[in-house]
DNA sequence: ACTGATATCAATAATCATTACTATTTTTAC
DNA sequence: GTAAAAATAGTAATGATTATTGATATCAGT
């Protein structure tokens, strides 16, 4: 059992926060680490990976684990999807209607207790594909 | 552009295979790599991780990225969904329909084009269920 | 405001999964 | 058999993340 744990206040962390709340790509570690250094040059890589675990925990934001090599944040906690460009490696949010009816579809014959599902799509973001097409214009 | 490359026979891709084939649990590359090791003591770690690479690449297995520190391999390519225990973290497989119309869904107010999803379920397999109950039952 | 307890920090070392490198051995085509 | 291509074992390197440590900051109670 996690006993409950106070939160004190730090300028770091406030400013982790600022920097991820009000971006639209989901930023990993150390691209969150790089911009919140420019308003405190001695932060820690540490640091920014700390607080970042210990918000996600919190659920005041969220950790997005994909195929890639590292972890992206999110400054939105409420549920949403994701997809991810196979092109540009790019993380968008794709708002559509809630899915949670396919848990039960996979509890049908399953002996165990589904409780939840992570899900992303994947496939050719609108750049990409405008891009695809100027060049094909090109050639 | 990759250019064609011929696949000569080795018995060590064997052996990963014929080790990876049979099983239900969805082991990772160390663990493929110890139970290797029984028949070819020699045999490198990287050997093994750069034939399931090669393996997953010619889909003659897949490669399953859930939120777990390391990747886990499939002996079956044929397309399936997995279930991740939260207790236990095992992996087992999880037969249901297909639902690949979530895609059209995804695509709706999308302005990109949605070619996959990746999913995986979770929540307490069935072992864990009856231990739990086990356990209430003494307490 | 002062103090003790705890939280947080910066800096750096350690860990762990995965990949890269290199010299040597296998496999295959002739 | 032989030479070219592919694969291997062994090991070093990489890169993301976590742990450690000693110093500093914050908070609650006085």
């Amino acid at each position: 059992m996690k006993t409950t744990r106070t939160l004190n206040h730090s300028r770091q962390r406030e400013a982790i926060l600022a920097f991820l709340k009000p971006r639209k790509d989901h930023p990993t570690a150390d691209m969150i680490y790089r911009g919140v250094k420019q308003e405190f040059p001695n932060i820690s890589l540490g640091t920014v990976y700390r607080n970042l675990t210990l918000l996600s925990e919190l659920g005041i934001i969220q950790k997005i684990s994909c195929d890639d090599e590292s972890e992206h944040f999110d400054g939105n906690p409420a549920p949403h999807n994701h997809f991810i460009c196979r092109k540009c490696n790019s993380i968008v949010d794709l708002e559509m209607d809630n899915i949670d009816f396919v848990n039960t579809l996979a509890a049908q014959n399953f002996p165990g207790k589904v409780e939840g599902h992570s899900i992303y799509f994947y496939g050719t973001c609108h750049d990409c594909m405008t891009n695809e097409k100027k060049f094909l214009k090109k050639h």
